[in-house]
DNA sequence: CGGTTTTGACCAGCGC
DNA sequence: GCGCTGGTCAAAACCG
């Protein structure tokens, strides 16, 4: 599967780019980290980053209402004209994408303070729980996870070396989640979690959870044999067979155009993403495209935030590294 | 040989 | 308190 990932392609594939966790923004693993090289993408520009941002967004939009709710979440990771800059982006900053929904409660209640402190709080508590007791279950419901969606391609942009270390069959869901560590560094508690979406066999929902305490791999093809790779099997329930996106190859230039494609994907908790399945026959990464044009209008408001290099230079060769999409087994996390 | 994948078992959180 | 469920472990098999 020889993935020509353009910036646009890949930006479909992935709905949200920030790094959920927490010390990767800020020690500069994040480009690769929990965001994988389809959301990294997003950030070949400003605009790039505008959608990336309104994407990752998305489930925040869902429990706050207004617009006025949304330039406050906005301004949280975008404090500043580079906000991946470690000195403008806490380490928390990036750790709210997926928020439990005890959190999102918490920051429901206290609305009225900065969403970025609330955030923060919560990331911390998260971040905390989860360095201390990775393997303790106590803290799952607030360990913070990135939920993307890609297409099948999508997974295998991730520079990270995973291994798999477990795969369960998920109740109500046909097919099964894969689970998956960094297998780059030992002491990494980098995870993710790999399964099919329901409604959208040819998606994939992948969860990050944790970050990496290490740099990314220079090479992925240099790691050992893990680029062990099976050819894909439609059978085998979360794997899927190298489904192309119609979108893939007709590229959209206007960020109006870009959104309206990526509001395909969100961002989201796992729990809301199961209520999302119930609730629903529609696809429901799809049945959320109903984002007014209030949405996006506000969006534009807030695009002109960003100005400049939102996206420092360390990220862009992330994005041109010429042996993504290439070596797609293990990132693909090829259950 | 060193790494990954597979898979059954185990453990702990959560809901009833 | 109990059962269900999801996440992880670990041994065996597998692969390059």
């Amino acid at each position: 599967m020889d993935v020509d990932w353009d910036l646009h392609a890949v930006v479909r594939g992935c709905a949200a780019f920030a790094s959920t966790s927490t010390g990767a923004a800020s020690t500069g693993y994040f480009k690769a980290d929990l965001c994988p090289q389809s959301c990294l993408s997003s950030f070949g520009g400003q605009e790039k980053a505008f959608q990336a941002h309104a994407l990752l967004s998305s489930n925040q939009i869902e429990a706050r209402s207004s617009m006025e709710d949304l330039h406050e979440l906005y301004k949280s990771f975008f404090p500043k004209s580079h906000p991946l800059s470690p000195e403008s982006a806490p380490l928390s900053s990036f750790s709210s994408i997926s928020l439990s929904k005890e959190q999102q409660q918490q920051r429901k209640q206290s609305h009225a303070g900065s969403a970025t402190r609330v955030i923060t709080a919560a990331s911390e508590k998260a971040a905390t729980a989860n360095s201390h007791n990775s393997r303790s279950k106590r803290s799952r419901k607030n360990q913070l996870k990135k939920v993307c969606q890609v297409p099948a391609e999508g997974l295998s942009s991730d520079v990270w070396a995973w291994r798999k270390y477990g795969q369960k069959p998920i109740k109500g869901s046909p097919y099964p989640r894969g689970y998956y560590r960094c297998s780059t560094s030992k002491g990494c508690l980098a995870r993710k979690q790999v399964e099919r979406n329901r409604s959208n066999p040819s998606m994939f929902i992948v969860t990050y959870t944790a970050e990496h305490n290490h740099p990314a791999p220079a090479h992925r093809n240099s790691l050992a044999v893990s680029t062990r790779q099976k050819p894909w099997n439609p059978e085998t329930v979360t794997a899927g067979d190298s489904v192309k996106p119609a979108s893939s190859s007709s590229l959209t230039t206007s960020v109006e155009e870009e959104l309206v494609v990526q509001s395909s994907t969100k961002v989201e908790s796992r729990e809301d993403l199961v209520e999302d399945e119930r609730e629903g026959e529609d696809d429901p990464w799809m049945s959320d495209t109903a984002v007014s044009d209030d949405f996006f209008e506000g969006l534009e408001g807030i695009a002109d935030m960003v100005t400049g290099n939102c996206f420092s230079d360390r990220l862009q060769p992330s994005v041109d590294l010429p042996w993504i999409g290439r070596h797609a087994a293990t990132a693909a996390g090829g259950i």
